[in-house]
DNA sequence: ACTTTCTATACTTTATAAATATATATAGCT
DNA sequence: AGCTATATATATTTATAAAGTATAGAAAGT
């Protein structure tokens, strides 16, 4: 049995006779009668009951045409649904954020717009390391890390920046330097230098596996001229914030942390801006198998790749 | 699309390679993946990722598969529905009964039993005169109908006697000629003359549309020298022997009465019996469109007759 | 009885699925 | 690095079956 045996026996059905169902099919009279008889011989039964002025369903036929009718209706909603799918409309995105990035309020305004553009695609989070996120990424388990730093690269995966973000100084608001960052009026941060910070104790971000904004911060200070004394090393930048707020040393945090603790933390702008960057990285296959993840490239600006 | 597409998808699928799916399927390699190609190529996306050792599902192609094994199933299940209506085994079947058959133990016990072995067909019921029966069965709007004399024969109907019945003569308990009934100690009736009820008051039934029994009984009294002096005319058999156990009159009623008002009514069998039968007939179209009238039909022990 | 209006059958053509042969690509092995 | 094994893809032929053409047959209405 094949579709066509289905449509040509609804079209009959509904015509009530051959001939005017052909007509309707585009096709002769004599082919579509071979068809219904080899249908109802495969079936073993009657589907019509032959009367002078054309045919009529037998019991089993009108039985059989409901059934061909939603069969031909799921057929064409099979089609529909994986046609959503494979283009990405509908399915499932597994999204992994890296504690920094899911601070940055970039994250839920994606997150936010995404689900409102896409709400048929069913979201999972997840949070980890970047190490740990590239890794998932790369073996296929989740679709889209945002992290800070690509801190490995491995074959088959893909980044794509979201934005650079600004690093600035922090200094606990009771230290004598914090006083600079009070008397501005304007909305813009006071300048320091990080030569300014020689001697003072340095609180560090060393999550394990996250080696990339530690490195560049201790470089910095190299290139100002002296060795960095670190009097802390924490996982994520919330705890080096607080450390900050609670008068424990100095640090270099992304910009976004600046609302953070913003009593008791002073933050300045750093004259070696440049060397202090905080990128904001999209990972993924370079291969998206997933649409739903072509989908959310798009939508987070990324350059277009396609999903096969 | 065909199923031929459909059928051919899955055994990929589930293969996870064309060519043990081409075996499988009992054809060539090449064939088979024109014809996935062909479907790709219609529905508008790519079902497999082609991966060195073989392929594999893309997101599209997951979807699709799933609900392609719902309609291969669904096509199965169809034809089997439809089968099972196309051969009585499902559907619907109204049964029409007058008032003298639906009392005859015969009627609960077909019910039932059809019942029992026909669990899955919806019994409707209806009771009415044999005339409108027969009206009922001759337009389709009857599948069956059960009633005692054929008073008309319309070109397509057919009529199968289920049993012939013996009429008796019903006199009041309190009738002179009562008392032979109970002298007998045996379980077979006494017997009485036709004759010996010349210029005894009669009751008949006379049903508007079944002028069959009336008949028989009045032409019965002829043949035995008399003409009966009728007192009540009544509708039915029930109120026929009701007012011979009041005592209005005599009567002649089928064999299956013998036990409706057994206190106030004495039985005799007719030594006329040959020309007073009360045959249980039943009227179907002579072509049955509803194989579910087929199944009783044979289930009552009517001789064969197929539906179409 | 004749025309009309259907379906059914016989036969031809055409389209397309399947078969055959072969090319191409890739991983794993020596 | 080249070879082999194991895939899919392509080109071409063959076979199958669907569609087309012509016509017969059956039944109802004029």
């Amino acid at each position: 049995m094949e579709l066509r045996h289905m449509r040509y026996f609804i079209a009959v059905a509904e015509a009530k006779t051959f001939t005017r169902a052909a007509e309707r099919l585009g096709i002769q009279q004599p082919p579509l009668s071979l068809q219904i008889k080899a249908l109802e011989h495969e079936i073993g039964f009657k589907l019509f009951r032959r009367i002078p002025k054309g045919v009529e369903l037998t019991v089993g036929g009108k039985v059989f045409f409901n059934e061909a009718r939603a069969i031909l209706a799921s057929v064409e909603r099979a089609r529909q649904r994986a046609n959503s799918a494979a283009h990405g409309r509908t399915g499932k995105l597994s999204l992994g954020f890296t504690t920094s990035t899911i601070t940055h309020q970039l994250a839920p305004r994606l997150i936010s717009g995404f689900r409102q553009v896409y709400p048929d695609i069913e979201l999972e989070f997840q949070e980890g390391s970047a190490a740990t996120l590239i890794d998932s990424v790369s073996r296929g388990v989740l679709d889209v890390g945002i992290l800070r730093t690509p801190v490995a690269r491995p074959d088959g995966v893909s980044f794509h920046l979201l934005l650079k973000e600004q690093m600035l100084l922090a200094l606990p608001a009771v230290h004598p330097l914090s006083a600079a960052a009070y008397k501005r009026k304007s909305a813009t941060l006071a300048t320091l230098s990080l030569r300014a910070l020689r001697g003072e104790p340095f609180i560090l971000t060393r999550r394990h596996g996250a080696a990339g904004m530690y490195a560049d911060l201790v470089a910095a200070c190299h290139r100002a001229g002296f060795i960095p004394r670190i009097v802390a090393e924490v996982e994520n930048m919330l705890s080096n914030v607080a450390l900050v707020a609670a008068g424990v040393g100095v640090s270099a945090v992304p910009e976004s942390m600046r609302s953070i603790h913003a009593q008791d933390v002073a933050f300045f702008q750093p004259k070696e801006a440049m060397q202090l960057a905080a990128p904001l990285n999209l990972a993924c296959l370079t291969n998206i198998p997933n649409p739903a993840a072509t989908r959310f490239l798009t939508f987070a600006g990324c350059p277009e790749s396609e999903s096969e």
